[in-house]
DNA sequence: GTGTATATCTCGGGG
DNA sequence: CCCCGAGGTATACAC
């Protein structure tokens, strides 16, 4: 008989997540080679066919893994996951110590509050928070090497161009520097100005926008969330 | 009696890999607020007390977790685990299906070839590589806003500035970009020039090199690690 | 599919 | 401890 094929198909039975405690050797070889030395371990084979081998600590992260999709083909003492894109994770069995499946059923996932999406909306909503005086003129405006977060105007007719971060760091200075390049480009926009929005801003962040003549907003989630508006608070 | 605490602390015993399967609702209040609806999930908690809830799905990222360091206080129902940043994980259990534990022991760790480290010692051991008579003057050389990978000089006695990354993209440009800019400061060190160094490197991100005066070679890693040096392939 | 931006990113190194 | 950079980043979304 040959090798026992477990596609990583839905609706192939049994559909359910494999938990197998192993002494076990890994190689990984694909953007890079890796090898575990053998060792007892957990194997995670989840429904949808993923491979996560995790020692007993480290986070979350596992030592080795090879996400869907993918085929896991096992004989012996050895399984042999191998995806399209032609990476292959090889684990060498020595000793089981357990083996067992169980049926999750379905789950109705995460609900998130409090990332950049709804910082974005609230400080949509209430953009005097960034400046007096500044008003929305459109949110995701476009330009050819992706959309600003926020394009306003302010109270002296400047163009203000936002992009907004939970956490203020380089690569978001450098983003709104390309937007910034860009948009200048159109004589309409100007005077044109930029304005960095987040919750907290790295030190490096500050000087580099600082240099670049952006301004920036550390802005209070909670405070903006509760606050009905700080013009509203004036009266 | 009270509820049981099982401290993250190495050398409790027992300290072993913790595996529940149970019916269950999870909310984290930390760096967001996240919510998950009642179901059947995977319960991880690791001998270095992080916890995980994995669904039958999603690659192995979980659903929700808590990395160590942190305290888990388990009463009747429901887990809290809550880690010095005050962020805290409540998980509320509904029904135990299964709740073992398992001693994996020690584990040797990963050995990773192919990464840019490694890209970085072996150019530096051979920069002639990337241009005919460069030679190191240092490698990570220091400037305020982190290290250039390599310092080198040329034949023409022009200092060139050398970014490494396994793929080269337009983050890498921007980065080799503030580094010029800094060392550019420095008058000893022109003339300057930039080297864009990888193993692929990007469409977009020869576009914004090219522009920028930036050079890019992208080198063959094999090769690289292959050949004893190009000087001595010449003979 | 490529390109771009986000993430409770995770993880490791250096000050 | 924070800050920064790399990652087999993974993931979602737009074009």
């Amino acid at each position: 008989m040959g090798p026992l094929r477990r596609p990583a198909v839905r609706g192939y039975p049994p559909v359910t997540m494999r938990l197998v405690i192993a002494r076990c050797s890994v190689d990984y070889r694909g953007r890079l080679t890796a090898h575990l030395p053998t060792a007892t371990r957990l194997i995670m084979v989840k429904a949808d066919g993923c491979v996560a081998i995790h020692a007993d600590g480290g986070a979350y992260k596992p030592l080795n893994w090879m996400n869907a999709p993918n085929t896991l083909v096992e004989e012996e003492a050895r399984w042999v996951v191998t995806n399209p894109k032609g990476e292959e994770l090889t684990i060498q069995i020595e000793e089981v110590v357990s083996d067992r499946h169980f049926d999750l059923g379905p789950d109705p996932g995460l609900e998130k509050d409090g990332v950049e999406a709804h910082l974005q909306e609230l400080l949509a909503a209430k953009p005097e928070v960034l400046e007096e005086g500044l008003v929305v003129v459109r949110r995701e405006y476009p330009t050819d090497i992706g959309p600003v977060d926020l394009l306003c105007r302010s109270e002296d007719g400047d163009t203000v161009a936002v992009e907004i971060k939970r956490k203020g760091e380089m690569d978001g200075v450098e983003q709104l520097t390309r937007y910034l390049d860009r948009l200048g480009n159109d004589s309409r926009l100007h005077p044109l100005r930029g304005v960095l929005a987040a919750t907290i801003i790295a030190p490096q962040a500050k000087v580099l926008a600082a240099a670049r003549g952006i301004t920036c907003v550390e802005v209070d989630y909670e405070q903006l969330r509760g606050a009905p508006s700080n013009h509203l608070r004036l009266f």
